[in-house]
DNA sequence: GATAATTTCCGGAAAATATACGGAAATATG
DNA sequence: CATATTTCCGTATATTTTCCGGAAATTATC
């Protein structure tokens, strides 16, 4: 019930490139093939694997910009309502709620900078609650990926 | 030469989940197997498909604070010694030069607050030409995805 | 508007891979 | 030390991927 070296190492290979076989996965851990697959069929159904997807190129898709925007909601009870929209934007990828001066954290990719403006000015601000809103446009990217750090957990707990 | 609708409906289907099999993918998109695997060959040769990675969850793997820090950098010299090693850095998944007040915005997955303090004090602020930073903690996430908008490109060029 | 050239598409065969399963090894338990 | 549990592996089977030649459709050319 525990993730082990071998799942971490596991992890590790499979989001950098999860189209990889499970007799080469199995090459670059140690362990025979069917294994390989029992263990990532459990990761799987633990969650711990949450999805295998592609990572598309945003510029090649006419993507051109990727922007920060920061908001602030007048008050708590629009907050549902707030999440329940913005969340279902396709141009939104991110949002977080965020200590700070403002409330929530968006990261959006639009078109081009008419595409961008259309966004906020039309879809976010138009959200009832919306009172400030604060954007950062990324000038580019040096890395974005969402691959976490499957070093080690924190402390190991025997 | 083109990203035509049957791409943009294969590469949606695909970074929402990259292992079905070309039967089911070509079935959702009236094509035959065959043709859908030269059209993701084709898309995955062309770069569109940058890669294709499973997503774990940061909570199961101990890694339990999000965070985004923004960075000050003292004079342009410093940019490519600071990109290059804070791209390196596993804990860091973003590093966006934006526009406004700070220089670089960096998306950071920690264990704790203690984690978070030594990747930030003792990796962070001690690159050469960091003067300022600014964290906030991201004390929940409604959204956080690297899917993009498939739907249609910005103007259909003819 | 007919013909040719190019591109896209498809079906089927072969190779590679994933999957299921029974039993062996290793580990934990009493 | 015996037993129970879990992890691991090899093999056999089912599924999938991959390749290839030709048909269909589209585009270009005259």
């Amino acid at each position: 019930m525990e993730v082990d070296q071998s799942d971490r190492r596991l992890l590790a290979l499979i989001q950098d490139d999860c189209r990889q076989s499970y007799a080469e996965l199995a090459k670059q851990c140690g362990l025979s093939p069917s294994t390989v697959h029992d263990r990532l069929k459990r990761l799987q159904a633990r969650g711990i694997i949450k999805a295998q997807v592609a990572i598309l190129d945003p510029i090649a898709l006419g993507l051109d910009i990727c922007a920060f925007v920061q908001i602030t909601l007048s008050h708590p009870k629009t907050v549902a309502g707030f999440l329940d929209k913005v969340v279902k934007l396709p141009e939104v990828q991110e949002c977080h709620h965020v200590t700070g001066d403002f409330d929530y954290l968006l990261k959006i990719r639009a078109s081009n900078a008419l595409a961008l403006e259309r966004t906020i000015t039309d879809k976010i601000k138009t959200i009832e609650g919306v009172i400030r809103s604060h954007t950062a446009i990324a000038l580019s990217s040096a890395k974005d990926t969402p691959a976490v750090d499957c070093g080690r957990t924190s402390q190991d707990q025997s």
